[in-house]
DNA sequence: CAGTCTTCCTACCAACTAAGTAGGAATACT
DNA sequence: AGTATTCCTACTTAGTTGGTAGGAAGACTG
């Protein structure tokens, strides 16, 4: 699996959302706590241009709600537990596995090669089993436990 | 996951040298058994000059024996049981997931993201529990089943 | 209503990688 | 000696990724 910088830096913006709006003590969800992208950007350390265009991304995937103005940002419209990993990357990446920059259930392959197809759903279906079941709550649960 | 033409070649040309080598009944395991470059590209569409570059990726790697000359050709140096998909994708691609260019295991993430090094450490287990339990013979077995 | 803050959106640029090509040197057989 | 084939390096080309610039649209304050 590739996981591009665009990718990187959303989850990692989705993180820094959820834990700062769950610091008011709702579980990481409430429509009053909008998060600035220029304090996501400094705390991930992410170019804050760059990282507008993510969280575009992320609105139109329908994971962040956003207002603007001076008192705008960005928070989540669903609580961190109910958002997974894979949501993330499906909203900014596309396939979770591709052979030769196609999906890889239109692979097509030709004689000795046909088998080489089930390999690669067979590849996709593990991932998506590790990135559906991790939460973005779990991630920042296990980081409290840690420290 | 991505799966690069070079790996996808790769994978083609290991399974092509096995069928071509294994209808002698040997098990697609015998010095005498060479198969040209040629050959190969031909019997799967690989771009010859191309496939020249991967075939020697897979030689240094130890998974092929090749003899020039005018019976020259390449040959498996084991059985096709005892090489798997993970083999040869490792053998062309380096790391099966690479954060950022990067493999997983060094990512660098602080703050509220250090999570995320295990979800990537958890995907690279999965694929790799995939890849590695599947071999060459296993895929040549499943299309003759299929036919 | 004017001013300011922020999101929103489009277009663009630079660097890198992947995919594929070209041409020749080394080696093995006849 | 001659021919066939692998071997190896260097190059070209096209696309993607990462990142930037500059403004338009909306929201609040006074």
């Amino acid at each position: 699996m590739y996981v591009s910088a665009r990718a990187d830096y959303a989850l990692r913006a989705m993180l820094a959302v959820a834990d700062a709006a769950g610091s008011t003590g709702d579980g990481g969800y409430g429509g009053g706590e909008l998060v600035k992208a220029a304090s996501l950007a400094e705390r991930q350390d992410i170019p804050l241009s760059f990282l507008q265009s993510i969280l575009l991304d992320l609105r139109r995937a329908g994971l962040l709600h956003s207002h603007r103005g001076t008192e705008g940002g960005y928070a989540l419209t669903r609580p961190a537990a109910e958002i997974s990993v894979g949501d993330v990357l499906r909203a900014v990446g596309g396939a979770l596995t591709s052979v030769r920059g196609m999906p890889a259930d239109r692979a097509g392959y030709h004689g000795v090669a046909a088998g080489l197809r089930d390999v690669w759903l067979a590849v996709d279906g593990a991932i998506a089993l590790v990135v559906d079941r991790t939460t973005l709550a779990d991630l920042l649960a296990d980081r409290a436990a840690a420290s």
